[in-house]
DNA sequence: TTGGTACTGCAACATAGTTGCATTAAATTT
DNA sequence: AAATTTAATGCAACTATGTTGCAGTACCAA
């Protein structure tokens, strides 16, 4: 398949994650959006370009739903599993490149690991 | 402070626990007590046991709400910093007793991690 | 330039979780 | 054991996030 049609509003969504290196929340994806598309073409650009491998997604401390540019992903494999960062102040998130081994656990069979640290970002530690 | 009243409310909440050795979530506890109290007398309660120690709480993957028991928590100490496992067939969480190294990430003040690892449990693995 | 269909907008819906307020019932005091 | 205090509850209305169906639009290939 593929990100089938380029439309203004793909296009759009695919400028804002090249500008940002942070993950992005849906809630936010859909504010910044709101004078340029619909709310449902928003949650629907982000399926796809999930199922693309473009970008991965993932729930937050608070249980909404962010997402963030794939670095070594395609539509056949997802690898990115790294874990992620959230700072309980402002509640940004950022990728983490670092290697998380997921533990083998007697009589689980472990697929893939969800694993959010909590913290205070550098921003919010200055103050 | 403490759970302050013992209510009937409470009582059958606490009895569900005890009854349950894994995750419970807020959904399910509401749909098994919908004839015995409102929705948010159970959100309360939970709330109320949760800043006690009783049980802690995390989101799991679908952005929902899930309570377990505590083992060894206190109201002024959460010491429960396990991770937990999620079987993505049946939806079911287990709490596992098994340390994970939280990573020093460098310029990262870290605090804590919440850790899900789905795969598929016994029962769903058997068909 | 035209036709097929992927994509979008809209409105309505579904579900999880929250809030304010009047009422009820634990627990404490007298 | 009655009176008092106030934590706890129920209810209704609300907020927020996310989803669905469908009619209309716009991309792209031929």
């Amino acid at each position: 398949m593929g990100i089938i049609r380029k439309t203004k509003s793909v296009e759009l969504l695919l400028g804002i994650f090249s500008q940002n290196s942070n993950a992005l929340s849906v809630v936010n994806l859909v504010k910044k959006t709101k004078n340029q598309m619909n709310k449902t073409t928003v949650y629907r650009i982000l399926e796809r370009m999930e199922s693309e491998g473009v970008v991965h997604s993932f729930n937050d401390i608070n249980g909404n739903k962010w997402y963030a540019k794939c670095h070594s992903c395609s539509s056949d494999n997802h690898l990115d599993s790294h874990p992620h960062f959230q700072c309980k102040d402002c509640g940004a998130i950022e990728c983490l490149s670092v290697e998380i081994a997921i533990p083998k656990v007697p009589n689980f069979q472990i697929d893939s690991a969800e694993i959010m640290l909590v913290g205070t970002c550098r921003n919010c530690s200055i103050v």
